[in-house]
DNA sequence: CCTACCGATCGGTAGG
DNA sequence: CCTACCGATCGGTAGG
């Protein structure tokens, strides 16, 4: 029946765990996490359907697993663009350039799935994760306070980052590479819609 | 064993079909369509697990007549809205207000289970339903048109509807009930961050 | 990692 | 709507 398909072989472990990771992030944003079958897995992969067992102990820890992962890259990305010195509403747009690359570049798609997926989430996970993402959170909140207290920015400063980030994050739901509006394009718009009247 | 603790009987048809609906959509929302058992949805409404189907010929048409009706109603109350002579600053600001209604209300899970869940949908079911979907997605483009108009809005008014209703939908990622801010000042800040200055 | 398998659960149906 | 059931698929495991 010649199932799957053997892929050259890597002699190297760990690569086969980061190669799980990405097909289960991919197949996880498209068809989610309940969606998605262990087989489903496996045969992305090039492996029987036991083996991401060996990677992996259950389906959960997967999961957990790519939001791990997306948390650290996007982070990372974020923490660039907090080091430059940068006035702070040129410092906005660029943080939402950076997320909405973490969320709509091809292969971005780890942090979808803690955008899409986080129900799937026990809730002894969810503590776990939620410490990385408050981090992640309060980068955010401190270009929008010191926005605030520069006087460019309206009412609540917590209620506005939600704001913010939800017409970000949003934008996985709706953009489509190759339509009508670049990335930058669409960062350039999210920082006038924001910052209406103050560039 | 007695499965089923049997609720009063109602001698409506409709009205069981009705009940099917609210417990699904709840459930839907909660735990999303592929973590939702027809067992789940069954006992939730009182019947026994072959039962739904006397009512509706498959799942997936559960969830497509959630979605149908949450887009009935979240149209209804986004009409009368329209119908109101209000000035478009002041328009944009009762949309949103009920928008935000029909999803973070007390039993509101019908529209967020089409916010949330509409990978879930077959192709073809996504073509009738995007249907209704574009009506809606119209009148909000027809308020910022004429925001744009008067020179209240900035950029791409396409992108702008996308981003306002982005930052609206995703509220119901993290709004809670009885939380620091009422649905009426959310709407407040949402209305002066895009309407910055403008008030 | 593969092989071979298990018990549980799934959506759905026939017949009343 | 309930009863009794079916075939398919699921996450996961033991043993190599």
């Amino acid at each position: 029946m010649n199932v799957a398909k053997r892929k050259p072989r890597r002699n190297n472990e760990s690569n086969r765990r980061e190669e799980l990771l990405r097909v289960s992030a991919k197949l996880f944003r498209e068809k989610g996490f309940d969606g998605t079958s262990i087989r489903d897995i496996s045969a992305a992969a090039g492996m029987h359907s036991g083996s991401p067992f060996y990677h992996f102990k259950t389906k959960q820890d997967i999961l957990v697993a790519v939001m791990e992962q997306g948390l650290a890259e996007g982070l990372r990305r974020t923490e660039e663009v907090m080091a430059l010195a940068l006035p702070p509403e040129q410092r906005l747009k660029e943080l939402i350039r950076a997320q909405l690359g973490t969320i709509l570049e091809e292969g971005s798609d780890f942090i979808p799935v803690l955008l899409y997926d986080w129900r799937s989430l026990t809730l002894a996970n969810r503590r776990r994760i939620v410490a990385l993402k408050d981090r992640y959170d309060a980068l955010w909140q401190q270009v929008i306070d010191d926005l605030k207290r520069a006087g460019h920015m309206p009412g609540d400063a917590q209620l506005v980052r939600l704001l913010i980030l939800g017409a970000v994050n949003w934008t996985g739901t709706w953009y489509r590479a190759g339509g009508r509006l670049s990335l930058d394009e669409v960062a350039e718009g999210c920082a006038r819609l924001f910052l209406q009247g103050e560039r």
